[in-house]
DNA sequence: GCTTGATCTGAACGCGCGTTCAGATAAACA
DNA sequence: TGTTTATCTGAACGCGCGTTCAGATCAAGC
C-alpha cells in the first residue's frame, strides 16, 4: 500500500492530473479507468473524487486548462510589430509548445469527441480563439504585401496542421533539436504563405 | 425487431463494417460498443460473431482496408516522369482521398492507439510505406533541381500533416468545393517545398 | 494530549461490457 | 415438400466500470 488513510497531501491533486494527462495520452480517455489513474497516483479509486466531480470533468478540466496556459503563453509572448516577423515568433512558439506540451497538444486533438456538448463548446470557442490569432497575423502581413496567400483562413488552418504534425514523428534526443526543427518548419511555413 | 431469425442476408457483413466506421470515427474505438454497432445494423450482438472473430479485429480490419486502399489507389494513379507534376498528382490525390474517405482516414489516425502491438506494427508498416512515397517525390524533385527542401523527410511529414489536417475543417456543402479546396492546398504546398 | 477535520480505505451499488452458445428461423436445394 | 444449413435471437457468463459512503487514519491546532 504506497498509502495510508489519514494521510495528508497536498500534491495528491496535481498527481492525479499528471497521471490522468499521461495516460489519456496514452491509451485514450474511454480507455483509462478510475481505478488505473488512481492506482498510478497510489490511492484507491475512491480518493479521487475529494479532488474532481467526475471522470468527465477530469478530462475538461486538463484540456480547458491547456487551451487557458497555450493563450496565455501565447499573449505573453513579445509581439512585434512587423507582421512577417510576428508570424516566425508564432510558428516558433507553436513549434516549441508542441514539442513541450506534447501529450497535452495531443489530447487536445484527441479527445474533443469525449467531452459532453457544453464543454466541447468551451474547447472549441478558445481553439477558435488561437487559430484566429494566426489568421489575422496572415491577413495584416497580407495587407502590408509581405506574403501572399488565397485564402487567410485555409492559410491558417494548414500552417496549424503542418506545425501540430510534428508531433507524430519528434521524440525527444532524436537526430534534431527543437532549436532544428523549429527553423525547419519556419522555413516552409514562411514559403507556403509566399513570404519566400 | 429489425431482422429475425434465420433471415439470410449477404449485406450484413459490410453493414458491420460501416456502421463500424461511422460510430468509430464519431466517439472512439473504446466507447462504443459491439451491441451499439449491432444495434444499429439491426442485428443482436452475438450475430456479428458470424463475421467477425472480435472487436479488436473489426478495427483492424478497417484500418488495413483502407491502407491498402489508400496504396493500392495511389499506385494505380498515372505518375508522371516530373517529379514537380509527380509531387502536384500526390497532394490532388491526398486531398481528395482524404475528403472523400474522411471516417476512415480519422479513424486510421485517431485509433492507432487501440490496435494491439503486432496490428499497430502492420498498419505503421503501411503508413511508412506511403510516407515514403512522398519522400521519394521530393527528392526526386530535389535532384532534378525543380525544388528545394531543408530535409526531405521533415518536408514529407510537414506536407502530410498539412494536407491531412483539411478533415479537421472540411464539411460537404461549405463554402469551398473538393476541386478548389485541392487548388489552394497545392498552391501553398508547391511554395512550402520551394518550387514557388 | 485531545479534538477536529481533511484524507483515504475498502466494500458495495447497479450497470454495461465482450463474448459464447443452444435453440429458433427461414432461405436454398433435393 | 422435406431437409439442410447459414443466419440470427436471447439469455447467460464473469468482469470491470464510475461512483458512493461509512468508517479508519493521522496531521494540525488548541
Amino acid at each position: 500500500m504506497a498509502r495510508t488513510a489519514g494521510s495528508h497531501s497536498d500534491i495528491t491533486g496535481p498527481r492525479i492530473r499528471e497521471a490522468a494527462l499521461r495516460l489519456f495520452a496514452k491509451h485514450g480517455y474511454a480507455a483509462v479507468s478510475m481505478r488505473r489513474i488512481a492506482s498510478e497516483v497510489g490511492v484507491q479509486a475512491g480518493a479521487l473524487y475529494n479532488y474532481i466531480p467526475d471522470k468527465q470533468a477530469l478530462l475538461f478540466s486538463l484540456l480547458k486548462g491547456h487551451m487557458d496556459e497555450l493563450l496565455e503563453t501565447w499573449e505573453a509572448t513579445p509581439q512585434p510589430a512587423d507582421p512577417l516577423a510576428r508570424l516566425e515568433a508564432f510558428v516558433r512558439f507553436h513549434i516549441r509548445f508542441t514539442l513541450r506540451r506534447a501529450e497535452s497538444i495531443f489530447i487536445s486533438y484527441m479527445e474533443l469527441r469525449n467531452l459532453e456538448p457544453e464543454n466541447f463548446a468551451q474547447i472549441e470557442a478558445l481553439r477558435g480563439r488561437y487559430e484566429g490569432m494566426l489568421e489575422q497575423i496572415l491577413r495584416d502581413g497580407q495587407a502590408a504585401g509581405q506574403l501572399s496567400v488565397p485564402d487567410t483562413r485555409i492559410a491558417a488552418f494548414a500552417l496549424i496542421g503542418m506545425l501540430t504534425g510534428v508531433n507524430t514523428w519528434y521524440r525527444e534526443g532524436g537526430r534534431l533539436s527543437e532549436e532544428e526543427v523549429a527553423a525547419l518548419y519556419w522555413d516552409m511555413a514562411r514559403k507556403a504563405v509566399g513570404a519566400g
